[in-house]
Formats: C-alpha cells, sequence, structure tokens
DNA sequence: TATTATATCTCGGGT
DNA sequence: ACCCGAGGTATAATA
C-alpha cells in the first residue's frame, strides 16, 4: 500500500527552505509556509505589506495566498499563476508568482521560517450546494402561483438585449412580466438591473411589461427606485419557497430550522 | 529572549489531535491542519462536501477556512467564528464552528490528520494598496481637466439620494456635472449606477444634471446604455492619472510599467 | 475572448 | 443595525 507523503520541515534554514519549496513547486505539491515575511504586490492595482508573520500557501494548481492571523481574506494572493520562482537574496528568500492574464506579479520576501509542509493531496470529492439563486429560479419557475396568482411563466433565463431576464412570463390580463430574482436581500441595484429589462424588452417589441423584483426581503431605497422606475416587487418567504423543493428525499433540517427561525 | 512557539504535529491520533486542536483554539492560536475530511454548512445557503484531502485554518480571530488542493477560494469557510466546538465520534474528529450573524454552521469531520500546526502569529505589517478608485477621485478632484476642459468639481462623494457620486461639479456653462468613476471596465451596471444618481438629483433639484461615466474601458453596451438613458462617457487613461499622483516619492516602477504596456 | 450576473461574496464606511 | 458600494473581487456560464 501506498504510504501518503507529506513532508514537515520545522525551522529550516532560508537555503535550505528555498530547495524544499522549489522543489515542491515544480512537482506541483501543495506547499505551506509559516514564517516572516513582507510582500510586494504589482498588477491592476499596487500595493506594499511591511514584515510580519504570516501563512503562504502554494496550491497544486499554482493558485497562491497570502494569509494574516486573522480575517477571511487573503492579504495578497494570485487565482492562478504559471510561473512561480524562487531564489535567495542575501538573507531573504523570494518567492516571486507570476499571474499571466492580467499580467500581476507577487513577490513574497521571507525572512524566516517556522515550518514548512509540502505534500500531494487528493481531493475527489463532491461538492454540492443547496438553495443558490437557480434553485430558488427553478422552484418559482414550477410554481409562479407563490409570485402572483395567474401568472404563467413562458421562459427561464430569458435574453433581453446583452443580459438576461431570471424568469418572463404572462399575467392574468396577459400583460407581459419580467422577473428578477434574489435569494438575499435586494437593493437597489438590483432595482435598477431589472429596469434595465424592462426598458430594453420595451424598446425592442414595443410593449410596456411589468418588472417585478422578487426577494425574502428589500431595502427600503429599493422600494422607493421601484415607485421611480414603475417596477413591483414581491417578498417571499425562502422557507416556503424551500418546501417546494424537488429533491425532498435529501436532508436539510437544520437549514430548515434556520430559515424559521428567520421568520 | 523569547522564543518563538509554534508547534508542529505530525500523523497525531484523532484524540491528540482532538486535545491539540481543542487547545490551540482556546488560546487564540493560528491552527492549521492538513488531512482528510468531509464537511458540511448551513446557513445562508447549505453545502455538501464529501471525503477528500484538505487544508483547513483556523485563525487567531475565529476566522475558519476550508480548502481544496486548488483554487482561490475556499471550499467552505467563516469569516469570523464565536464558538469551536472539537469533540470525537466515533472514528471522527468533528469540528463544529459557528457564526452569530447570520447564523451559521460548518461541520468539519476528519477522519485521518497528516499534520498540524498551531501558534501565535505577529502581524503588525503595515499593509498599503495604490491606485484603487479612491485614490483615482482625488487626482481627478485635484484634476478635473482631464475629465473636461472648464470643469469645476464642487464635491467629493456628494450624496444623492441614499448613495453617493463619486465627483458632482459644474462644467464651464453652469451645468450640474455627476461623475461616476471605474477602475476597471465599465459595464451596463456602472451607468445605470450613475442613472439613478442623474434621476434622482433631477427629481431632488428638478435641474437635470449631466452624467459622466469616466473609466479606462467602457463595454459595448455600456455605451449603448447611455445614449438610451441620456448620459455620457469618458475614457481615462490610468497611467496619465497615475502621472498626477501625490507621492511622487514612492517608487512604483512596475505599474507604470504595466500600465504603459496596456496601452 | 468578452460580457454578464452570482456569491454562504467580504469588507469598510456611513447614517 | 442597516445600507451602500468597492474589490487586485473570483467564478461560472454564455455568446
Amino acid at each position: 500500500m501506498m504510504v501518503k507523503l507529506i513532508k514537515t520541515y520545522i525551522n529550516p534554514t532560508l537555503s535550505e527552505a528555498l530547495e524544499i519549496i522549489s522543489k515542491a513547486v515544480s512537482s506541483k505539491e501543495l506547499t505551506i509556509i509559516v514564517g516572516e515575511c513582507s510582500v510586494d504586490y504589482q498588477g491592476r492595482s499596487e500595493s506594499r505589506l511591511t514584515l510580519g508573520e504570516r501563512v503562504i500557501i502554494i496550491k497544486q494548481d499554482g493558485a497562491f495566498l497570502v494569509h494574516r492571523p486573522t480575517g477571511y481574506s487573503p492579504v495578497n494572493w494570485q487565482p492562478a499563476t504559471s510561473i512561480i520562482e524562487t531564489r535567495l537574496d542575501k538573507d531573504k528568500l523570494i518567492i516571486m508568482a507570476v499571474r499571466r492574464k492580467p499580467r500581476e506579479t507577487i513577490w513574497v520576501y521571507l525572512t524566516r521560517i517556522y515550518t514548512i509542509i509540502t505534500g500531494k493531496l487528493v481531493d475527489n470529492g463532491e461538492f454540492i450546494m443547496y438553495m443558490d439563486e437557480h434553485e430558488i429560479r427553478d422552484i418559482l419557475y414550477e410554481h409562479p402561483e407563490l409570485i402572483e396568482e395567474g401568472l404563467k411563466i413562458i421562459e427561464k433565463e430569458k435574453k433581453i438585449g446583452e443580459g438576461y431576464a431570471d424568469l418572463f412570463g404572462i399575467d392574468a390580463r396577459n400583460t407581459p412580466v419580467i422577473i428578477e430574482i434574489k435569494r438575499v436581500t435586494a437593493t437597489r441595484e438590483a432595482m435598477l438591473q431589472l429596469y434595465n429589462y424592462v426598458q430594453t424588452y420595451q424598446k425592442q417589441t414595443g410593449v410596456k411589461p411589468r418588472g417585478i423584483l422578487v426577494a425574502p426581503t428589500i431595502t427600503s431605497s429599493a422600494i422607493e427606485s421601484a415607485y421611480k422606475l414603475g417596477l413591483e416587487w414581491k417578498e417571499i418567504n425562502l422557507q416556503k419557497i424551500w418546501k417546494y423543493r424537488k429533491n425532498k428525499n435529501i436532508k436539510h433540517g437544520t437549514l430548515f430550522d434556520f430559515l424559521k427561525n428567520k421568520r
């Protein structure tokens, strides 16, 4: 049986680290470095980060992350890199990571290294996300009565101009209806997005459609915008929507509780 | 002299790991775990991730990240957590991380652990970002002639309705001008944002202002929108803007080169 | 490749 | 606490 090879190096010298890291990177291993460094970035913007202790992760596809000891976001990063070069310069181990498009570069100047982990991770796990906007849209497609009695949906993802309206249908009086769905609180921005569809549709067909923004909650200024732009909105209960989902065989107890507690 | 205490544990048993992790978390140390796990998430949405090898990072403020071996984004995360609980259940080490607002929970089920790193990282480094939208706005505030000859800027971040216009001024003919700035390619969305300000301003004052979208590049459908909405746009050269910056003492050689190569 | 819209967006700033 | 907008947003889908 193959033994998993995850290697750990404690307090390596910078020249030892140079060899470890360059070897790991060239064989596309995941590399984690805990140490003290400063970081420069230049590309779409430019940044400087002075000395401090951080975690650097170089992933198997070249994704590059520099994490400070707090917070969700990396302080510097590259989503993917084509070139990763390492070299020693005096008392610093320099890692340069270059992204092709857009052309961007990170330089990490390591002054001290506490730990390095290298190894090939195998992850064939399946990731499934539930209750995203797509799923809500599909449920409302099947159950338009949740938006308005008498509403008939004709099309999902209807192309209007350059964009796509979430749902398109006709109401009880045969007026076309364009529907924009948000799974989180809808802001003025969502109302403007809907307005764009309504306006483009009218321009293209000569018929003025209704525009309905559907969301669990809507900000007051979005409602104000709706009045100004001649749009409508409908607050929906996610818990109710959730009950109409197709894959009822899947257990979602806690999400249900979560939604219940919100309402 | 205080010796830096970064601890590394190799191939711990799950019960050893339980103790290591719970101790590290309770003393607010940074914790990195490399191992095999599955992950559930429930909160604003819900997800399942089946077994695979991953890197788990618990930061000193409770930020919680589960990273797969590739890609920029964590597959599961919490920006900050108030409760982190660990326990053994049969042959699994379970880490539960709860966020208060919104109420969200992650469960990590570890089946094998290769390495754990724990320790308090000290990072007082200063992070400076150059050439963000704020800096561009400030330069254009000082040099409105870069947008249009005869333009006078009256106000930065002028509140119009519930939002804020980047710049507000009057042109050579004393017509009010609302300016929206983008540091990247401006889309239809930016044009709609500007339209909202223009419309709100007109509603509030009775005076129809000009609206100018300022960006390095503008998509064709944004230009189309401009025609429809009666707005204007001005493409600006970031390299040129860059020359007007105040802190010229700072070296920015490569960004300059970057911008030069783009134009 | 460019464009569009979503995201468990995160984060900071303002009211 | 809500709201608003930027972000080196990243990412997926689509023309």
